[in-house]
DNA sequence: CACGCGATTCGCT
DNA sequence: GCGAATCGCGTGT
């Protein structure tokens, strides 16, 4: 299993983070299972000039997480039904990367039984899927993914070619592209309009 | 304290 | 393609 990348890694400026997490590898572990994958796509959500982040109201009890040190996981439930998982990181302002595609690379049976579903390619390819695959709940929110058993490591060398895009589900009326996800990917949650 | 709605997913049409 | 499910957060009273 690889080591976990380092907490210098998260504090840099949230896009380019959100940027080269692509292609690092995500790893749960829940009691002795281990399941995770490669990240294929995340969103930069940045502070005050962000309307569409949690943290353009400043320190609220949500995204208190989001103020504190980076490398840390921010986990929020939405739609009563879903959890989206977030790195926060820090390069002097505030930030945070929503993960919204993973390629299945470990535990996929665990993965799929948590999911309910046999097919592959519906385990990871969304933000409250890849949280149900792996385990993460509310009970995440703030854990250090430096160590521990919800860790973010280097993946396989092989390298994509990136396309951005806006991000999904938020409406702004100058576009910000702020998506980021490898080009042609099957388990990114959807298509990207380039 | 009541109200509106969301960084979503799934099933039905 | 559309709407329901489901609940906690943030805002305003």
């Amino acid at each position: 299993m690889p080591e976990p990348l380092p907490s210098s890694f998260y504090a840099r400026e949230t896009l380019l983070v959100a940027r080269e997490l692509l292609g690092k590898v995500l790893i749960s572990r829940r009691g002795g299972t281990v399941t995770g994958g490669t990240i294929v796509e995340t969103e930069g959500y940045l502070g005050a000039d962000d309307p569409a982040s949690h943290a353009f109201r400043g320190p609220t009890p949500r995204a208190a997480i989001m103020f504190g040190p980076q490398g840390k996981a921010y986990v929020y439930f939405i739609y009563g039904n879903h959890f989206c998982f977030n790195v926060v990181a820090h390069d002097g302002t505030v930030g945070a990367i929503l993960v919204r595609g993973l390629e299945p690379l470990w535990g996929i049976p665990e993965m799929a039984r948590r999911r309910g579903t046999d097919d592959m390619g519906n385990l990871t390819n969304g933000p409250g899927k890849l949280t149900r695959a792996l385990g993460i709940t509310r009970s995440e929110n703030g854990a250090d993914l430096t160590s521990g058993d919800l860790v973010i490591a280097d993946g396989p060398p092989a390298r994509r070619a990136i396309v951005r895009s806006r991000r999904v589900g938020v409406k702004e009326e100058k576009p910000r592209l702020f998506r980021f996800a490898i080009k042609d990917n099957r388990f990114v949650s959807r298509p990207c309009p380039w």
